[in-house]
DNA sequence: GAGTGGTCTAGACCACACA
DNA sequence: GTGTGGTCTAGACCACTCC
C-alpha cells in the first residue's frame, strides 16, 4: 500500500552518469564508457542503457559525435536573444572560449521563395550565400546559412573567410546590423545538418532564424542557424 | 556503388504521421492511432513505431498526454522573449485562443538558497508562492511557481484566484511589472513537474526562469515556468 | 476485462571508426 | 579486425485507462 514504487533501471543509470559530472569524474568532452560496457556495468540491456543516454543528451549533459560515441558537455556560450547586435566572435572570447569557423561555400544565387519574401524584394534579386561551421575550443557547434543583398556589399564574399561577418560589414561598407526578428526553435537535428557539425541524425538542436536591417532600416541579412543544443544557453538581461 | 541506402524504417512512418498532419487527416488534438494498430499497419516492431514517434515529438509535430496515447499538436502560442511585459491571459486572447489557469497552491513562506540570493534578501524574508498550471482551449500547458516579496502586497493571495496576477498588482498595488532577467533552456519534463501538466516524464518541454522588477527597480518577483515544447513558439520582433 | 503506453530483455545485422 | 553506435525484431510484464 505505502509501499514504495521500484525505480525504473533507466534511472539508476541516468543518476550515475549525473554523480559522475558532478564530481568531475568525467571532464568536458571526455567520452563516456561505450553501451556495451555499460550494459555490463549495470546488467542492463542495450536498449535501456541507450534509453537513460537519450534523455541526458536531451537534457544537455551530454552529446554524441559522430559515430564515435557519447561525450560529456562543456561549458555553455551564454546568448542574449534580446540583444539587437551579435558578433560570435566576440561574445565567445569575452566569455573565455576560443571561437573558429569555417566558410564551407559562398557565392550568388537569386532571391525566391521563403528568401524573397522575407527581403521584401523582388524575384531573382541578387543575394550572396554563404554556409559555414563554427566552433569553441575546437569543438563544432553551429552550422548556419547566411544570405546578403548582394547590391549593398560588392565584393564581400572573399573578404569573409579570416574577418567576422559583421566586422567586413561595418569596416568594409559602413553597415551596422540591426536584428530585427528572430525565431527561436529547439530541433531534432535533420541528417544533412548534423552532418555539417559532425553529429548523428536527431542530435537535440536549436534552430534561430534571424532577419536583421541596416541602420537605415533595410532587410539586409537573413540567417539560418544550427547550434548543437547542449553548446548554449539563452539568457536575456534588460538594462531598464 | 552508386546505390541509394535503404532509408530506415522509422522514417518512412514518420514521413507517414508527417503527411497524416499535413494533409489534416489528423487535427491538431486528435489521437493517433495506438502503437499496436501501427505495428500493424506498418509491419514494425513497437520499438522502432515508438522511435519515430518520440522523434516527431521532439519536433514538436506530436504530444502525449497522461497514459492515454499520442495526439497531434495544436497550434503555438507565440511568445516573444524579448518583450519586458508578459501577461498570458491577454498573449493568448490576442492569438485567439482561450486562456483559462488555475491556482493549485498558495501561500507564505521564508527566503532561503536560490530564491534569497535572486531576490537579493535577507534569509528569512516573507515571500508569497503560488504555484498554478495553465491551460489553452482546455488543453494543459503550462506549470509554474512564482515567488513575490510578501510586504509590497500584503492581502495578495486570495485576490488571484480569479483574476490575473499581473492586473491585481497594477489595480490593487500600482505595482508594474518588469521582466529583468531572462533564461530558457529547453528541457525533459521530470516526473513531478510533468504530472501537474498530466503529460508522462520526459515530455519536451522548455523551461523560463524570470526575474521581475517593480518600477522602483526592486527585485518582486520570480517565477519558474514549465511550458509542453510544443505549445510555444519563441519569436522576437525589435521594433528599432 | 481489454487495451493502452512505460519499461525491459536478449538477441541480431549493419556501416563506420580506429588501430 | 575489433569495437562502436544505429537500426531492428520478437517477445515480456506492469500500471493505468476506459468501457
Amino acid at each position: 500500500m505505502g509501499e514504495r514504487k521500484e525505480k525504473p533501471q533507466y534511472l539508476t543509470l541516468k543518476r550515475f552518469i549525473l554523480e559522475l559530472l558532478r564530481k568531475g569524474k568525467l571532464s568536458p568532452h571526455e567520452k563516456l564508457p561505450s553501451e556495451r560496457d555499460l550494459t555490463k556495468q549495470f546488467a542492463l540491456n542495450r536498449n535501456t542503457v541507450r534509453h537513460a543516454l537519450g534523455i541526458l543528451e536531451r537534457e544537455g549533459k551530454i552529446y554524441r559525435s559522430g559515430r564515435k560515441g557519447w561525450f560529456a558537455s562543456g561549458q555553455r556560450l551564454v546568448f542574449d536573444p534580446s540583444k539587437e547586435h551579435v558578433n560570435f566572435d566576440k561574445l565567445a572570447r569575452k566569455q573565455g572560449f576560443t571561437p573558429a569557423w569555417q566558410v564551407l561555400e559562398s557565392g550568388t544565387m537569386q532571391a525566391t521563395g521563403e528568401l524573397q519574401e522575407l527581403f521584401n524584394v523582388e524575384e531573382g534579386t541578387e543575394l550572396f550565400h554563404v554556409f559555414e561551421t563554427g566552433s569553441l575550443d575546437g569543438h563544432q557547434v553551429y552550422y548556419s546559412e547566411y544570405f546578403f543583398l548582394a547590391e549593398i556589399c560588392p565584393g564581400f564574399l572573399p573578404k569573409i573567410v579570416s574577418r567576422p561577418m559583421t566586422d567586413v560589414l561595418r569596416e568594409d561598407y559602413s553597415i551596422h546590423l540591426y536584428q530585427k526578428d528572430l525565431l527561436i526553435r529547439p530541433i531534432n537535428m535533420e541528417e544533412e545538418t548534423a552532418s555539417h557539425i559532425g553529429l548523428p541524425t536527431h542530435s537535440p538542436g536549436i534552430f534561430f532564424r534571424r532577419i536583421k536591417n541596416s541602420q537605415q532600416g533595410r532587410i539586409v541579412q537573413v540567417d539560418y542557424e544550427y547550434w548543437r543544443a547542449d553548446s548554449i544557453e539563452l539568457r536575456s538581461t534588460f538594462s531598464s
